[in-house]
DNA sequence: TGTACATCAGTGAACGCGCGTTCACTGATGTAC
DNA sequence: TGTACATCAGTGAACGCGCGTTCACTGATGTAC
């Protein structure tokens, strides 16, 4: 093997990618870096050539996940005409991101985690969710208080996400998915229409 | 030592009581057993005595910091007269709360853990929670879907815990907590008057 | 009441295991001449 | 074009460490007579 850049960076690539899978799956704490290596075709001493320490590739995997999350969302809102908040909030909230949470929202798989890991893995999650807040503010559109409904959105969502996962197999695991769904739509419309009711 | 069964109980009671504090101040895989034995003043090897495995244990952790949990929350309540639904959440989303995972509930603690572990320990938190979203149900009143509503004010309350840990030390963790307060007792509102307006 | 024995909660040494990390080495490729 | 050397991504043995678990033992207490 000589040494273009190409290759390495595509090793690395490997890496990051099996871990950002695998923390969204297991935890933060279920990354191996025997397994993980192995999941990339290479043997566990070269790690040490892509990442100073087990913690640096957990932040890395962190802000990789993040990405790939986001990625998936639009990909699978777009698919279906322009982005809404009715069309996050349906891919975001259905039942194959729920049985899929090593390609999914790292928000939901690994909020729990995060919020108890050190100040610079929390900033990557917390820039992350400011984005989120803010898109979510904006598609609701011009109203009073839009952020603050965003943000409750947003608690809304990782929760359903998060306790569905709790009641995977179950029945009232989709059922919990639905109560949420409606829940949040029916928000959205009173927000829209709250100039004109009472 | 003689082999009174009451000295026996609380040598476990201590146990559990030091693992159900722990697990939801770092995560179900964060107990350890030398750790835990010397919190209950007690050398490593005696824990078997007391459960067949680590993993027993943890299920016992995670009944027991289920209960202190809502324990916790009746008490922060009945301290300012009756249970009302919104006596709970603002005790629910409060920065004490926040700031104190250990003592509090264990379903913002460790939902996310949980959805990833074993059917069985999974089991024990559906039934809390089947509880909890009847509990609330009953608080909102005869309302048409008021347990859908139920359900979707505790995914808010536990994704607004989580995410307000992920935030915690930054002025936007407190914004959260409002803003799901906030929205959680506008909905209560418009589903008891939801008779009256449109 | 006093002695001998049974019980059993707890002790602490020892075990095998998997982990993160280090490091001398390999061998394929790029470069200099 | 061909040869010698430099580079460096990746290899795999070895390390120390903490972990869950086992087990022979201790010693205080309860019980039998």
């Amino acid at each position: 093997m000589g040494h273009s850049q190409t290759e390495k960076a595509q090793s690395r690539e490997r890496i990051v990618k099996a871990a950002a899978r695998q923390i969204r799956e297991g935890g933060l704490e279920s990354v191996s870096i025997g397994e993980l290596m192995k999941e990339a075709k290479l043997t566990h001493g070269g790690f040490y050539g892509h990442f100073p320490s087990r913690s640096a590739l957990i932040a890395g995997a962190l802000e990789r996940a993040l990405f790939e999350g986001e990625a998936a969302s639009v990909a699978a809102t777009r698919r279906k005409g322009p982005r809404t908040l009715k069309s996050i909030v349906n891919s975001y909230l259905s039942t194959a991101h729920r049985d899929d949470a090593g390609s999914g929202c790292a928000i939901s798989a690994l909020a729990g985690d995060v919020g108890r890991s050190d100040a610079e893995v929390r900033k990557i999650m917390m820039q992350r969710l400011d984005l989120y807040f803010s898109e979510v503010s904006e598609l609701i559109g011009p109203v009073r208080e839009a952020k603050d409904l965003a943000i409750s959105i947003w608690c809304t969502m990782v929760g359903a996400i998060t306790l569905a996962r709790v009641f995977k197999g179950d029945e009232r695991s989709d059922a919990i998915l639905r109560a949420a769904r409606k829940t949040i739509l029916e928000q959205e419309k009173r927000a829209q229409g709250a100039d004109v009711c009472p």
